[in-house]
This record gives C-alpha cells, structure tokens and sequence, in this order.
DNA sequence: GCGACAG
DNA sequence: ATCTTGTCGC
C-alpha cells in the first residue's frame, strides 16, 4: 500500500523539500496517548516487519499495538533510513483504530544531515507531533556529558542545536533525541524522560521493539 | 582524499 | 538491523 521506489538522489531531493514543512515548535495538545514505533527484519532481510505500540500518558500502559509486514525494498544507506522504514510503519499505524497523541521513533529526528531523519519524516507525513529517539548518533557534537539521571547537553551541528544527548540511566550509554515534528527540543526531552522509568530506552521504544523483533 | 555513518 | 554463547557485574 505505500511505497516509493525512489533513487538515493531523489530520496535526497525529496528530503530537501519535505524538511522545510516541518513545525519545530510545541504544536501538541493534551497528550493521553503516546505510541512507540521500531522495525525488524525476517528472512535475513528480506521482510520488514514494523511495530506501534500505543500507551496511556502518563501511566505508560499498553493501550493498543499494531503490526505489519511488507518485503524490504529499500537498502539501508546512513541518512536514509525512513526510505528503507517508513513503508511498513505507515501501514502498521493505519491498522490503529485510534491515532496517538504523540511518536517516538527509533531513530534521529532533525539530528540529521538534512534535518530530516526517520522521526520527522513520519511526524510529517502522518501530521502527528514526534520525537526521534535513537541510541546512537548519527551526526553532530557534544560535550562530555553528566552521570545523574536526567543530566542533558545539546548536540550540535554547524552553530544550531540539533537535539539533545539524554542520559536515562546513570552510568549507562545516553540516548541521541531529537525533536521530530510539532515539538520543541526542551518538550521532546520532558516527554522521553516521563516515558523512561526503569530502563535506559522509553517504555514506548521498548513495547515495539519487543513486538518488531520477537519470534513468530 | 580520508573517515563517519540512525537501523 | 541481523548473525550468535557465555560471561562480567550489580
């Protein structure tokens, strides 16, 4: 149902016009329902198998999850991931019958060369405010950053503030969030720590993660 | 030209 | 992401 075939170069292109739609400030309202969005692959591959995992705000209780399968048809290229993502996810949220409040993607929101990573390219395109929450970074720089729970410091990227290094566990690997669309980086960085209680990754990213990679 | 490089 | 077992540490 949704696919793009397109080249790298148009991928870019594509990327290039759609980042300048995106909404870097607080446009959300109440959130009561928050879903968490990760892809696995079968068949080595060849299958991706999208995941959404929708929770109550701020209880975190599984409220509703969604899966969906399409053949893998896009390559993984650094930067490009939504391509590869993306077509799966959409049909996975489409399966909900009701839409959350808010996203949090596996991946870089506008922490990316473009601006334009996984996590805005889906706020965007389903109109829903999001966050990129990866567990690696994929570009910018950032200071040393502080052991506490809930210490911070921005990550950079040619004079501007791409997102924030967040460190959700003390002495435990921080986490690369970014905002994605419809959402300030002060806020995306609230809503990911509320969504982080005993674990390094958001309760949300945890949800769909189990569900994309689990057996069967 | 030489690295870096979400999942 | 995925292929894969045990192992170090709280």
């Amino acid at each position: 149902m949704h696919s793009w075939n397109l080249s790298p170069a148009e991928a870019i292109a594509l990327q290039k016009e759609l980042r300048t739609h995106l909404i870097l400030s607080d446009q959300l309202g109440i959130v009561r329902r928050v879903a968490g969005v990760d892809v696995g692959f079968e068949t080595g591959g060849m299958i991706t198998r999208a995941a959404v995992a929708v929770l109550c705000y701020p209880e975190l209780d599984v409220l509703e999850t969604a899966i969906a399968r399409r053949p893998t048809e896009f390559p993984y290229i650094p930067g490009l991931l939504s391509f590869r993502e993306l077509p799966a996810v959409l049909d996975a949220l489409e399966q909900l019958h009701e839409l959350p409040d808010l996203l949090l993607c596996d991946g870089q929101g506008i922490a990316h060369p473009r601006r334009f990573g996984i996590a805005s390219h889906l706020g965007l395109l389903v109109d829903i405010p999001s966050i990129g929450v990866a567990k690696t970074r994929l570009c910018g720089t950032h200071d040393t950053l502080p052991d506490p729970r809930g210490a911070w410091t921005p990550l950079r990227a040619n004079h501007e503030i791409i997102g924030a290094v967040l460190r959700t566990r003390p002495g435990v690997k921080p986490l690369y969030l970014s905002p994605g669309h419809r959402i300030s980086l002060e806020t995306a960085i609230t809503y990911v720590m509320a969504c982080c209680t005993r674990y390094r990754l958001p309760e949300t990213t945890r949800h769909a993660h189990r569900l994309a990679s689990e057996p069967q």
